[in-house]
DNA sequence: GTATTGACTTTGGGATCCCAAAGTGGGTGA
DNA sequence: TCACCCACTTTGGGATCCCAAAGTCAATAC
């Protein structure tokens, strides 16, 4: 169980990428005390961690300011992820002690390919398939030996679709057959690119791994694109909504 | 002037990449009210920043743990910040707003080289200087489009030789002319490795300006275990000596 | 009519108080 | 003598209080 603090910054922070603040609202920690019913140390912890976030700026006078993320903001964090994701699998292939953690990678692989010839779509099925993806991509940070790339994406995990192993799934998917094809097509796409890595990771071939790793994390920001330009002006929230991870992004109150 | 509650954060944190405490103390509030006389709020602040930095941990039973930065530790940071400084170099070889720093880049570099020829490796020189590199690194992080380089950058700023533009300076330069003639060779190279990043993003070729940051990150790295090898069992506190950025890693209380 | 100044209000930082949970030690019973 | 249980202490989370600084508004003087 979380504290308050924790609790109150996670449902703010929901809250804002939501778009329950107007642009440049100015939120003050009493207005937050108030609508939370809580005092004003939790009140303050939880600013204090969103301001480190980057939601929330302080100073400029009096006051909190509302930093919302934009598209733009989060097509950026996922490029820097996936740089740092594609150094992880570089340092991986050549870190003796991958073995560890190379059966987790091809129990994702598997699992994942599983789901995609189940050839449902449904919510519980891309949970599952979800959680196959995070152990992949886990797996490589935790095996690449060097923890503090872990340590940094955690620090911006905060963001939508910047969660481990955040997975972009196409809302559209269930309009029309052809929707679905490409779905399970694109889907398809990935977990070959995982088996390419796993395979270059295993045999050692840094610059495969990197190279792979790096189509890999682009393809997300791809899909996003295409999203973008398909659905008009896409909102943060309806990113929120495309990823798989938003149920554990999900403040339970 | 900044708030009780960052100044404390900076002394302990101060204290603990120092050495100040003994491995896997665990430091209570209440101990830190006392010896900093400071109220417990300041200090509850200052322990959740230093959580967030991954220098203290909490939960586990009662009471903060101490997890002091290792060597180790400090170059798997330099190893991430290089790479994130290496996707930078490559988008700015490829933002047209690259226009607007890349004169700031050029000053940097001509500062650099006046330094150099000045023969003298002084402290104010060597600060000098360090100021120059931070103007051409952080250049690179504003001009290269992608803001959140930088501020990911910034997460992780607070270890030693991780601030923006730091330096490693050898601190045996002065033992005998042989070292003193290393040390400048040492920085001639890093500041054609920065003219070389120059010239590419000027030119707007990616792979080289990447390659080339990769490579300049990598120096640092290769110095460090220069050090380690040559000076038997270095110590962070150590290595923050030897960094100019040491100055402004000091809170002035 | 406008600008400046002074009083009042708002707001965030710091200190103190209270409480619940976890750790600790001693006493008692088997 | 050892184990278990209960009381006490320690410690961190949350609430409340106080204060100083900044913002605001109005009144007065020019």
């Amino acid at each position: 169980m979380d504290s308050i603090d924790a609790q109150l910054a996670a449902q703010i922070r929901h809250d804002i990428i939501h778009g329950a603040y107007p642009a440049d609202e100015r939120l003050s920690e009493a207005k937050l005390c108030e609508t939370h019913k809580v005092s004003r140390t939790p009140v303050r912890l939880a600013l204090r961690l969103l301001e480190r976030e980057g939601i929330v700026q302080r100073g400029e006078g009096r006051g909190y300011r509302i930093v919302s993320p934009t598209i733009t903001d989060i097509m950026q964090a996922v490029q820097v992820r996936g740089h740092l994701e594609s150094l992880a699998a570089r340092l991986m292939s050549q870190a003796p002690e991958r073995e560890n953690y190379l059966s987790h990678m091809a129990e994702a692989i598997e699992t994942i390919d599983g789901l995609i010839n189940l050839g449902r779509l449904d919510a519980p099925t891309m949970h599952q398939m979800q959680s196959a993806n995070e152990l992949f991509h886990t797996s490589i940070l935790d095996g690449c030996g060097n923890d503090y790339i872990g340590f940094t994406c955690k620090q911006i995990s905060h963001l939508p679709m910047l969660a481990a192993g955040s997975m972009v799934f196409d809302r559209a998917i269930t309009n029309s057959p052809k929707r679905w094809e490409e779905g399970l097509f694109r889907l398809r796409i990935g977990n070959a690119q995982h088996q390419v890595i796993y395979e270059a990771i295993e045999l050692g071939d840094p610059v495969r791994a990197e190279g792979m790793m790096r189509e890999h994390s682009h393809t997300m920001i791809t899909y996003i694109e295409t999203f973008e330009k398909r659905d008009g002006n896409l909102t943060v929230s309806d990113l929120v909504s495309f990823s798989a991870a938003a149920q554990t992004d999900m403040p339970k109150l």
